[in-house]
DNA sequence: CTCATGTCAGCAACACTGACATTT
DNA sequence: CAAATGTCAGTGCTGCTGACATGA
């Protein structure tokens, strides 16, 4: 059954990713964040909800914690009295860095039963599959699109 | 990065079920464990747990709801009176075939853009992956293995 | 005593809904 | 006025942990 396929590779995946992050005292969303934050730049919340595909409701947590921590700064937009403006500090970016590093590890660590031709032909088929659903589902996002995990 | 695109298309993938299943008014575990009651007959929670890869605390709650719409039968084991068998009903036999109907429509819906001999690469790939991954982590069954999804 | 079984409460991550006040 | 922004509370599914009583 593929759709199991996926889900239950995924799940040994995203276990593998979380693990990786946790060892780094991070998960998901705050490496989506970051990410997009080097990617793009600073933006306000709205934004980078846009840009990371994680939701407004769930971005007020996410940045709480990240600024905590001070990998994050939220600053009051003068231009628009509604908006943070939400920016990479330097702490933020090498912390990114190190979770880049684990995610390069686990992306090794995933694919490792798999030829390196294997893997090509992999990416290829879901980069298919995952292009087509995005296009018919949601997907009209007019800012562009980010990459993580 | 790999990782991401497995769990994305994964999610695109579980959506599609989910909305499949929730048009017949069911869950994943619902599914999973009326396929397993199925493949395998009638069982203890503990025994359903094993072969259906749900955990024994999501075990109760899933069968009250089952039962509740009478798809599924709790009777007391007399051989072991810590014990509760579970089986099926005709109800559930007959909502396993919805359920399965809606499935099987929900692969070709993911699957759709890629061409027959795609569609086995993929899950030439996916089940390797899994295979391997399994036998890493857990996999220490013992009782046999069900598929659902 | 130890182990298996069933039950219950609760948590973590992720994704999402609805409501609300404020500002544009 | 309508729309965007940030907050907060809460829900659902899946996968767990821990506690507990009972019976094998």
């Amino acid at each position: 059954m593929p759709s199991w396929l996926l889900s239950q590779t995924a799940a040994h995946g995203s276990r593998l990713v979380a693990e990786g992050f946790a060892a780094a005292g991070a998960r998901g969303y705050h490496y989506r964040l970051l990410s997009t934050l080097a990617d793009y730049g600073s933006a306000s919340q709205a934004q980078l909800g846009r840009r990371s595909g994680i939701h407004l409701s769930d971005m007020v947590a996410a940045i709480n914690e990240l600024s905590d921590r001070g990998l994050v700064q939220r600053t009051p937009d003068p231009t628009d009295r509604r908006r943070n403006v939400i920016s990479l500090t330097a702490a933020g970016r090498e912390h990114l860095g190190r979770l880049q590093a684990h995610l390069a590890q686990t992306q090794s660590a995933l694919l490792a039963p798999l030829s390196p031709a294997e893997q090509d032909q992999l990416t290829g088929l879901l980069a298919k599959l995952l292009d087509y659903h995005d296009r018919r589902s949601g997907a009209q996002d007019g800012e562009g699109r980010a990459e993580a995990d």
